[in-house]
DNA sequence: GCCGCGCATCAAGAAGACGTCAAGATGTGC
DNA sequence: GCACATCTTGACGTCTTCTTGATGCGCGGC
């Protein structure tokens, strides 16, 4: 119909609703991969990235959540959860990770293929080729998919806030972000006005990968607008 | 940028469920514009572009769907649909016609507001490889995006001021700038009248970017009027 | 020639942004 | 409940950037 062979990940550990859904997608061009876990699903989207990911929140190796917010560090694949929660806490939950629809079962086949569609609409205009999985500044490296971050071979350990921090300027490389744009994309849509939080972050970052982090190198100071990584060029 | 709080266009014809949207969006930094027909919609999509459309399919003037269509036709503002009709057929229609979210009323505010989040982030990212823009003059270059000045391949650090006066010049490249345009576009309304600030840091500038910042050949005064950038030609 | 005007330049101080440290709060696993 | 890691919050010193005033130059009118 509208994108013939689009390849989805359907992440769901009801065997009776794969089935569902596999039946309803195939039947309208679809080519489908399957995950029946949180950990499956992470290994499959680097294997076989697809072009659409459909997600069920209830996952028994862990919540659905998490694999849309690990799915978005380095990718911007299209995501659609499909959950019998119904709660509006969840659905805010669940788009404030990165997912970009939410469907409550039971759903209407009809209703999830044209959300679908719209997912699809939105790939196309974005067109992002942004699907590196791994990068690497000088002795620095990155690995997106494992969630490592190496210096001179030795693992760095990172803390959560820190491992955001530094994967949103890798995606961003050489790019000015704002404090705004930090603080809407590590702490949330909500605390936007804290520009303190990402001085005392991004001081802690660069102890742990800056050569000499009073003279930062690789994640530089723009005064007053923001922070910038410096990649190679 | 959502500095000033995103302009969203809510068409609704109910005069209640207007008064209950404005107050949820502007308590949370928006600014809308309302339209209580399609016609009204169309207009003012035209003469106060917004950067998000909320649209009740129920109008009195004629289909929302319609309003949706002729939308989709110049313009990829996104668009939510929230209407009082829960069949899928609806929704499906909806969709297919351009809308990019659909939300069955009764709704909770907090998703509402999570589905626009999720507009704008799809609005951004469709939005940035179109404004790859960079601008060359001789030597010098200008990478928007980067924010990021080079001259003969060297970076030029320019401080917030600078910056914004030099991309002020290349938008209105060739044409000429009065004191009055330049204060208002990087100081803000208010200080209009202080046209020191502008020599202060225009000398700043020239320093920066010219090869003989005492004879300007790229930013040249305009004697008794303002400033100009000299292109090309 | 002298004066007034607009512009360029310089420098000092004010204002604000940033980096750093550390203590208290919070949360997590055992 | 305790130990541990992490995050938040406040205080303070340092550095960048902006403002502001002083000064000099060039030009045109008188």
């Amino acid at each position: 119909m509208s994108a013939p062979g689009a390849l989805v990940l359907v992440v769901e550990d009801e065997p009776q609703m794969r089935r569902f859904i596999r039946a309803s997608l195939t039947s309208h061009g679809y080519r489908i991969v399957e995950a029946a876990s949180a950990a499956e699903a992470v290994a499959l989207m680097t294997t076989q990235p697809p072009d659409l990911v459909l997600l069920d929140l209830g996952l028994p190796d862990g919540d659905g959540i998490d694999v849309a917010k690990r799915l978005r560090e380095w990718s911007r694949v299209p995501i659609i959860v499909l959950s019998a929660r119904g709660r509006e806490d969840d659905k805010v939950a669940a788009l404030d990770a990165g997912a970009d629809d939410y469907l409550t079962k039971p759903f209407g086949v009809n209703e999830l293929l044209a959300r679908m569609r719209v997912a699809e609409r939105h790939a196309e205009a974005a067109a992002s080729p942004t699907a590196a999985q791994a990068l690497k500044i000088g002795d620095l490296e990155l690995d997106f998919v494992r969630r490592e971050v190496t210096r001179g071979g030795e693992v760095v350990h990172l803390t959560p806030i820190e491992y955001k921090l530094l994967a949103l300027f890798a995606r961003h490389a050489g790019r000015v972000l704002t404090h705004r744009q930090i603080l809407k994309e590590v702490w949330g849509p909500m605390c936007a006005s804290h520009p303190h939080y990402v001085r005392v972050h991004m001081a802690e970052l660069r102890k742990k990968i800056e050569a000499t982090p009073s003279r930062p190198r690789i994640l530089v100071t723009e005064p007053g607008v923001g922070y910038r990584l410096r990649d190679g060029s």
